[in-house]
DNA sequence: ACTTTATATAACTATATAGTATTCTAACAA
DNA sequence: TTGTTAGAATACTATATAGTTATATAAAGT
């Protein structure tokens, strides 16, 4: 059996990859990362969540409803306010997974300048 | 000190966020992870990449400069072929948390179903 | 009932980008 | 040189969506 047959029904094909790169899409956004950011601490309702991140009203509505429904938040009215939470914390795994990637890159390019650079203290 | 400053420069700001969310973004489209899914196995040229996943020629150059501009791929031209591969494991790492999330929810709606359905086996 | 306040929704604009058709460049072969 | 092939770049179209303005809904207070 070939590695990959002609009209291979797996893990390669459209179908397949379109939930994953619609769960990414919600991690690439500043607004929804401002967001996720702020709920680490624990449940905000709308007005809170607009006055820490700076988003318009009904841009944040928008965001919220999303994040909903991709299931990363959850809903919870309370009287005539609306409080949301972290319902699927994966993704802080995710978010950080990458800040430590993009640090890490940071650093081996701080490094390699710092041997190139010919006018580094590491020249002396 | 308060849990957020009023003008705070930390991590929640936008200017953080955004290599973050520039990196999902990577992620986030279904015709970048079929190239990233390809790529798996080991290095491939553009021509087997197309074949592999059926994209046009120019768009297919288009991604795969994105991600390599992304440092998730790495560029080797040979002759007149150029070989792609992956730079940056720690996509599948990302991709395989994700799937296993999506999974693991895909079950739980199932759980759910068949103790809800009037007319499941689980009523016998 | 009316008013206020919090959130959601609808309609719209502006921008980003996926895909495609076409042209360009560079390596190799005849 | 000329031709051929692989890949990149350019120009364009179509679509998706972030943000905004304005309106709607719904709870709580008067």
């Amino acid at each position: 059996m070939p590695k990959t047959a002609p009209s291979d029904k797996t893990s390669k094909s459209p179908e397949y990859l379109a939930p994953v790169a619609d769960y990414f899409k919600m991690l690439s956004e500043i607004s929804r990362l401002q967001i996720l950011s702020c709920l680490r601490e624990g449940a905000m309702n709308v007005s809170e969540i607009g006055e820490a991140t700076g988003l318009g009203q009904a841009n944040l509505s928008k965001h919220l409803k999303m994040l909903t429904e991709a299931e990363i938040l959850s809903r919870q009215p309370e009287g005539v306010a609306v409080y949301y939470k972290i319902d699927d914390p994966m993704i802080f795994e995710l978010c950080e997974l990458v800040c430590d990637r993009l640090y890490e890159r940071m650093q081996q390019k701080a490094e390699k300048f710092k041997r190139l650079s010919a006018f580094g203290s590491s020249t002396k």
